[in-house]
DNA sequence: AATGAATGAGGGTTCATTCAT
DNA sequence: GATGAATGAACCCTCATTCAT
């Protein structure tokens, strides 16, 4: 059932590593591992063996499956962070503040999938000390990209500023829509990150603007002038 | 918000129901858990426990765990992609279709959560056959959304028209932005999922009809002017 | 698993039959399973399956899995003695009595494949109670073969009389070649099962007569004459 | 003789062993339960509770309950061949060889119920890959048998040889008639294997010459000169 | 005469985890 | 620094069997 193991390019590091590097490459190894099945399905057996080493060892230095998890979470929350931040500290000011960021994110949710579907795509339901972890470090990205967003509109010449409603909608409708790219700069791999940031900053910015203004987008004829008074046309399930 | 199965809302129907009414019971079961746990970490016990059922009826109808998650996709598919066509048919033209679409996709995802975390939130690595359903399945929600888009836009005024990579890429960036939205509504429940349409609207509707016309957004200064020749400013993971 | 169940003549009698009769055409059913599968690999449900009854049926007639296997033993049981009984009827005397009742061994074994299979071919270790039974059915069958053997012999020209152990001997040594060679029959399917009773007869009647007559095979040069006195030659397990 | 697993002889080694050591001596144990019970009746936790360890690490060493079936399949078979080819080699020509042969075979088959059982004596329907094993290995066996009985024949003086179908024919007819004298053996415990093997020969001897001699075995009286033209005596079942 | 609905019990298999070296 | 040996617990799935009609 699981077909699709690559053994491609595992970092077999053979003997004798310091603790600190062994962690390292072990938890390379587990973030494909999580990413490519997810963290139920995947095995510390699998991880063990891509990473070249029994299992044990895995004990030994990360204490159990979760910690291994959590070990790659945090690791990985810090280089996305830490990437925002070196793109925000680049850019004085203005928009392109924000588009700096949108573009250190975007690079690097392009460059390193596995890291973003561990921080991103894991399901739910995995214990409670894990959940917790989860939706900190899912709302950690998502502060810096509010931040992001909030000062790249107040310093791009916005006269209000964005309330944290208004903020995190943003923030969650970007970082959703830019999850979502990833799916489809798979299906048009000639399309560089920097081409898809320009297009999603093209296809937001103007709109960010708006609501930063506090306007509401209304439908033609007004919210009650026609059509739409009657629900949303979903049929109700069970 | 895990771990603790809240017996509150459980369909019990206790006692000889005839086996349709039992099969979409066990779905309605089964899509909860599916939803909450995630495929890999749901246990075939816990569904039947739910639904009141024993386990050898669950695999007496649906088969085996596989059949009753891809039973579940389908139904759910189904489901989504008529409140879809159902938005659609009762508006005529404009860009109302699209915000009718949206409001309809919107409205079901907020009103089953459950059924959207099984469309679209299922960690990967769950073997061939599903992985292709899965995939398929998301396609076909795309696909509803990509037409959407491009019927919005086009009967709303547009010269032009969305090549299929640009409609796809609005269609992804849309559904990624409303999946992630569900999250945030979550932390605002004072905002209606119309309310939510309408910010998302007012977000988007204008840079999509500027991609609709060719335009791409390019940073003050120009794309080479300056500060950014350098990368992408995110330091390399591994 | 079940790769080998062949759908092809499956005698499916539609509704409402006498009792008497289903419980003769469930156990038609059940004998082709249990040969086919092995009485612990068979299932109730395929036996109602094929004959196209339901599974309550089967437990309302037949009590149980064990019940329905041991109608069917007995029955298979009762139709081979009573093929053997006819055999030796027909005949007068001499060795002809023996060659009669082998032929006609012979012929059921080779018709009714599966009768034997259910008689002879199932695993041990089926519950006290099944054991007991198929040791004595076993043992009706071996009786058989055995007054015969010496009826035949005795009858044939015979001066001397089988012992208990001799003539159980000859009839264990018959049974058991008969036994393996319904497999070289599929092998050679040209051949009869009448030429295959003659050559049976050619392999073993002159030894058969020795035996009687109290001779003993010795090896030329003697048992103690050689090279044998060294054990089996068997390389002991564990 | 089923339902009481006897602890008597349990090879019990607690604590520790080297794998290969173990991989033995779980198939010792696994012999004896699939013998008595039969493949598909032998459960896995029943096997591992006999050799004293857990269930998880049969399926760490051996595979599968499969896997651990043929294992023991090709481990005997091979015990039961070296047998054979033994005996061969010490012995120079003429009938005694074929006389060593047997009496291997007799022994090994004597001292190794439980290897013969899971040799010979497993119900079909196993599915493929295990019937094919399974046939295969019979297969070795017979051909074992059958390269005795045309070696030992042909140098014995006979002038002429055996043609395939022929030795064939008295291959399957001595090991069936073996496989079933070992039941005649635990009726009469003072025969000693080579008693038996000396009976056997002394009954299938002189036969088998004959058919080496082309000689058919007819009726006395002639095949229809009588009483036989009228068929089986068998009455057609179903 | 016959069946649709339902289950207790148990089997094969896997997995995270530990022990002893 | 690292591992070979081993297991408790849980999971997916099946099967003989019964209930209510």
């Amino acid at each position: 059932m699981n077909e699709q193991r690559s053994r491609a390019h595992a970092p077999q590091a053979r003997r004798r590593l310091p603790r600190e590097e062994r962690e390292q490459q072990i938890m390379d190894c587990a973030i494909r591992v999580f990413a490519q099945r997810g963290y139920s399905a995947a095995s510390v057996d699998e991880i063990a063996e891509l990473a070249g080493v029994s299992k044990p060892l895995v004990y030994l230095y990360l204490e159990s499956k979760e910690g291994l998890f959590l070990a790659c979470l945090h690791r990985e929350e810090g280089r996305l962070v830490a990437a925002f931040q070196n793109a925000a500290t680049e850019v004085g000011t203005s928009e392109l503040r924000l588009w700096a960021g949108l573009r250190a994110f975007f690079g690097f949710v392009s460059d390193h999938k596995d890291s973003w579907a561990v921080l991103h795509r894991q399901a739910p339901g995995l214990g409670d000390a894990m959940a917790a972890e989860i939706t900190r470090a899912r709302r950690a990205v998502l502060t810096e990209v509010r931040t992001l967003v909030r000062e790249g509109i107040e310093l791009g010449g916005g006269s209000g500023h964005l309330g944290d409603a208004d903020a995190d909608f943003v923030a969650h409708a970007l970082v959703g829509a830019a999850d979502s790219l990833t799916d489809w700069m798979e299906r048009y791999p000639e399309e560089s990150p920097d081409r898809v940031t320009l297009r999603l900053m093209g296809m937001v910015w103007v709109g960010m603007r708006q609501i930063l203004g506090g306007e509401v987008w209304t439908p033609p004829g007004g919210l009650e002038g026609g059509a739409f008074e009657g629900g949303t046309g979903v049929a109700g399930a069970a």
